[in-house]
DNA sequence: AGACACACGTGATAC
DNA sequence: TGTATCACGTGTGTC
């Protein structure tokens, strides 16, 4: 019964977003509707394998074409720079966004190492934050075992895709000022006297 | 020319990524099967809509659905975690990174405000630090440009990874190590008599 | 041996 | 007007 809500609620989003397409179709009516028409039971192997096979696979493809236009709209949810409400600039809006978050977490990241090393030279805690670290791969490594393949690791994507079509190679827009805060804060903390040190 | 090289290189892509699926059809050159096939130039109107309208109707069509497989493989080559080759679960899997690169942001954020508060209460350097931080932007910026570069030695490779163990179901936790170590080294920096806390 | 995922062509529709 | 996108059913291949 939640079935048919859902699928509403799909087709209801469908035309909140593309402005009334394809309504015509009523949808969830036609799922009982082959079910019903498809399915009189002829014993015979072939009229088995036309009918009520082909109503199956009509009700799997129209269930993953649903599966896929939520993802759609979950990515539309996530992302919060969509230019067109279309499948395509979607997911590519999303690229986008993930290529910048990427770029300003891998310069927030270069940050913290960097101030690991500084706190080697001072502080006592530089220790453990090696021993941090091989903990984490071990157990890393270790949790991937009980599950399948699960590609991960270093570059477990990368290597299996280089690169696609070279498609998107644009901006990645420059988000310094998390970096250049935590820079400006971190300096000021370690050496109160002189403002800026390398 | 160029075109019906890189529609190869799509299908040769999806080929090598799901174990030689639908191979049969060769792909491009139905492009200008059809457009000798059906463009036989009726003038009446009838047949221009029937005949050359479907050919241009198909290869539009066939352009939009290569856009999008250019885009899910463009997400594959994005996300470092992608669980199964599936087109849903490719965008599934997007948006489970995406969250996880959004809920680490925002506790890096929140940790940077947080340590800003801090400074003002405690140090000395409370009254002009948010001048501090502007002067900072404008003069570190220039200089940080050339250590960027070393950020990817071992920083890079399994921080990067949202969680080990079952990223499916929406934990977005155990980014809170990073929190951590950035909150220790801060507390360690800014009171380095004392024991850490926390 | 059936479930699953995909590409394809086609009709409909909005701008 | 044509040009864009979309959902749909169907055939086909893989596991």
């Amino acid at each position: 019964m939640e079935n048919i809500d859902d699928e509403y609620r799909n087709y209801w989003e469908t035309n909140m977003f593309l402005q009334t397409e394809e309504l015509d179709r009523i949808g969830p009516f036609f799922d009982e509707a082959i079910s019903t028409y498809y399915d009189y039971d002829s014993s015979s192997p072939d009229g088995m394998q036309s009918s009520s096979m082909a109503s199956k696979n009509i009700v799997t493809e129209r269930n993953r074409r649903k599966k896929l236009n939520e993802m759609i709209y979950a990515v539309r949810s996530v992302v919060p720079n969509i230019t067109k409400m279309d499948k395509a600039s979607t997911i590519r809006d999303a690229i986008e966004y993930i290529k910048s978050l990427q770029s300003e977490e891998m310069t927030i990241k270069a940050e913290i190492s960097e101030l690991e090393i500084s706190g080697i030279s001072s502080s006592n805690i530089s220790a453990n934050f090696d021993i941090d670290i091989q903990e984490a791969t071990i157990s890393c490594s270790k949790t991937k075992r009980t599950r399948m393949d699960h590609c991960h690791d270093y570059a477990g994507s990368r290597l299996v895709m280089p690169s696609p079509i070279e498609v998107l190679e644009g901006d990645v827009e420059e988000k310094d000022d998390l970096r250049v805060k935590i820079e400006a804060a971190i300096a000021a903390l370690n050496y109160p006297d002189s403002p800026i040190s390398t």
